[in-house]
RNA sequence: CGGGGUAUAGCUCAGUCUGGUAGAGCGUUGCGUUUGGGACGCAAAAGUCGGGGGUUCGAAUCCCUCUGCCCCGACCA
């Protein structure tokens, strides 16, 4: 490509409030323009990155014996009604109408159309197992869209639905999916780690997620340094402490403590670390409200939470009124001890272990110390509340949970027969009998992908691509040809020897001065950089740099050839 | 949904407190000089100051209202 026939448009000025690297470089390098909030033209050196993510995972999904296929974008009303999904699906899903009053929404993801495709397609067992593919744009209407194309409200991403009359064939295609998505993540250069994930309320057997490291992740993962254990943070397990609870050597007393509140507060007031503090939430059980005591260092793993018997599904903090006419005492001032007998008691764990602990006092501005559970506070049960920290054990018995932060490029899910079963889609067995089938959905975000690279891949230049994502592998920059027709003829030569040997070339004949062509290719990351000028004419040599290397070095044309292969 | 901020030239922003003919940098256009790390000079084009209403002799500036956008929060007591 010609840089003097392309569009480059590459900025100083970034808005001040772009915040991430990502975000800036995109924007400065001109990969893409916000149209509105949280919606991108991709430019088209944004599109050629973007081009190329799905070039790898179009190729490595057919590799994986996935088949291509496209559906609307738009997709009726009724479908969603069929599933449940038209109320249920929030405030995400981008509800429209047509002249007729039709109703409409934007897709946020085809599980419906493609088991509708499925019901009408797929007749008898012998076409099964079959695994459908689409790249497709997709609308969620986040509520706080950020970061550009980071999390944005239209994006593009690449979903796969597979149909089985087995669990075990689902099994195989989800192994297959990973085996996949694997291949994908490392081509592309990405440092990735596939962690176990919660399968959320459609509940299935397994489900993993793809996370690209990046300090500015939005998602926390835990994972092992003794095994290959990785899981979200959500999902991974606090073990069960060793040892016995400590024996109380501490009496009960009821303590003073105005304007006392959070956990800092008392550690501050009582002069003990957070660790012996009692942290006590009230949550709406099915039954009124249900305490759920943890360490004051813990948090709350609301996933771990919302799976209690005791809950609906979801942890729902009590309101401050709700708790005031529970328990007599504002949020702040609630503990274990002499909690009314109706509210169930689950405690963490490790907040189980506690003795002589200091917690909440169930009156305002008291608190309790030297408390102890059974002999001052009733436990109804223990349980996993907390989420993981840097130092637990693994779950799997081998090595230390480190946490670390990631972006979530690609989830894979055993989705099981909830769609088949909701839209009524059924193959005939060998016995003759309709059978429903069992269905895995795996999608991986295209457009994220592209800025999860840079989050990852940057430096104070720019942007610094992988060669698989990079939107031409080499840059041919020439210097002052109107000065001298050689400088210009011997950079067209090289462009085109470049070219005919199929390695994606760029060549920087827009007449700029070198510093600004210089920090352009730098700015959207060109791996390798080819500069043409009199002074190598003149040695007889090309003047090769890396996008990371610290300087030049001169290099012959053969040896550019073999470096490029 | 709650709180805060913001909207001025193509872009990034000053100017608003204290009302008096609209500013800078970058970019763009023309001419000239330059040409190995974002050159310089001269000239030029370019803004219904987000929309509507009000106060005033006079509003980018003060008041009301609507809209867009951004940030923080939506539970960790």
């Amino acid at each position: 490509m010609r840089l003097s026939q392309f569009h480059l448009a590459t900025v100083k000025e970034v808005p001040a409030d772009a915040e991430i690297a990502s975000h800036r470089l995109m924007l400065r390098a001109g990969m893409i323009r916000r149209l509105a909030s949280g919606l991108y033209t991709w430019s088209p050196l944004g599109l050629r990155v973007m081009r190329k993510v799905e070039g790898i995972v179009r190729e490595e999904m057919d590799r994986a014996g996935a088949i291509e296929l496209l559906m609307p974008s738009i997709q009726p009303r009724e479908l969603w009604e069929e599933t449940g999904r038209w109320q249920k699906f929030g405030g995400q899903l981008l509800k429209i109408k047509d002249r007729k009053q039709q109703e409409f929404c934007y897709g946020p993801t085809h599980e419906e159309v493609i088991t509708d495709f499925a019901r009408n397609e797929l007749k008898s067992y012998k076409q099964l197992p079959i695994n459908f593919y689409q790249i497709q744009t997709k609308f969620r209407d986040e509520i706080r869209p950020r970061f550009g194309v980071m999390r944005a409200r239209e994006f593009l991403m690449k979903d796969a639905y597979s149909f089985h009359l087995t669990q075990e064939s689902l099994a195989e295609t989800y192994a297959a999916m990973y085996q996949a998505y694997t291949r994908i993540f490392t081509r592309l250069g990405l440092t990735f780690r596939a962690v176990q994930a919660d399968t959320g309320a459609i509940g299935g057997n397994a489900s993993h997620e793809f996370q690209v490291l990046a300090d500015s992740g939005e998602d926390a993962i835990a994972f092992s340094d003794g095994s290959d254990y990785a899981a979200n943070l959500e999902k991974a397990e606090a073990l069960v402490p060793v040892g016995e609870r400590e024996t109380p050597t501490e009496t009960l007393a009821r303590v003073d403590t105005p304007r006392v509140r959070t956990v800092e507060d008392v550690t501050r007031y009582f002069n003990v670390a957070a660790h012996r503090v009692i942290k006590t939430l009230l949550v709406r059980g099915h039954d009124g409200l249900v305490a759920l005591c943890l360490r004051g260092d813990h948090e709350l793993n609301e996933v771990k939470a919302g799976k209690l018997a005791e809950l609906s599904g979801e942890s729902v903090l009590a309101s401050e009124e709700e708790i005031l006419a529970a328990i007599g005492a504002r949020p702040g001032f609630i503990g274990p001890v002499g909690l009314p007998q109706n509210i169930p008691v689950i405690v963490d764990r490790d907040a189980a272990q506690l003795a002589d602990f200091i917690c909440g006092g169930n009156t305002n501005d008291v608190h309790c110390s030297g408390a102890n559970w059974l002999r001052d506070a009733r436990i109804s049960r223990i349980a996993d509340l907390r989420n993981v920290v840097e130092g637990d054990l693994s779950p799997d018995g081998k090595g230390v949970l480190h946490i670390a932060r990631g972006i979530e490029v690609g989830h894979v899910f055993q989705l099981g027969q909830k769609y088949a079963e909701a839209l009524g889609a059924t193959v005939i067995d060998d016995q003759g009998k309709p059978q429903l089938m069992t269905m895995g959905c795996y999608g991986i975000g295209v457009s994220r992908i592209v800025a999860a690279a840079i989050e990852q891949r940057h430096d104070d230049a720019g942007i610094v691509w992988p060669e698989a994502m990079a939107p031409w592998r080499v840059v041919v920059c020439v210097i002052n040809p109107k000065k001298d027709p050689a400088v210009a003829e011997a950079a067209e030569a090289l462009y085109q020897s470049l070219s005919q040997r199929g390695i994606e070339t760029a060549l920087d004949d827009r007449g700029l001065r070198p510093g600004g062509m210089f920090a352009d290719m730098e700015l959207i990351g060109i791996p390798h950089r080819i500069v043409v000028s009199e002074r190598g004419l003149a040695a007889g040599t090309l003047e090769y740099r890396g996008r990371q290397d610290a300087d030049s070095r001169a290099i012959t044309e053969q040896d550019l050839f073999a470096l490029l292969g």
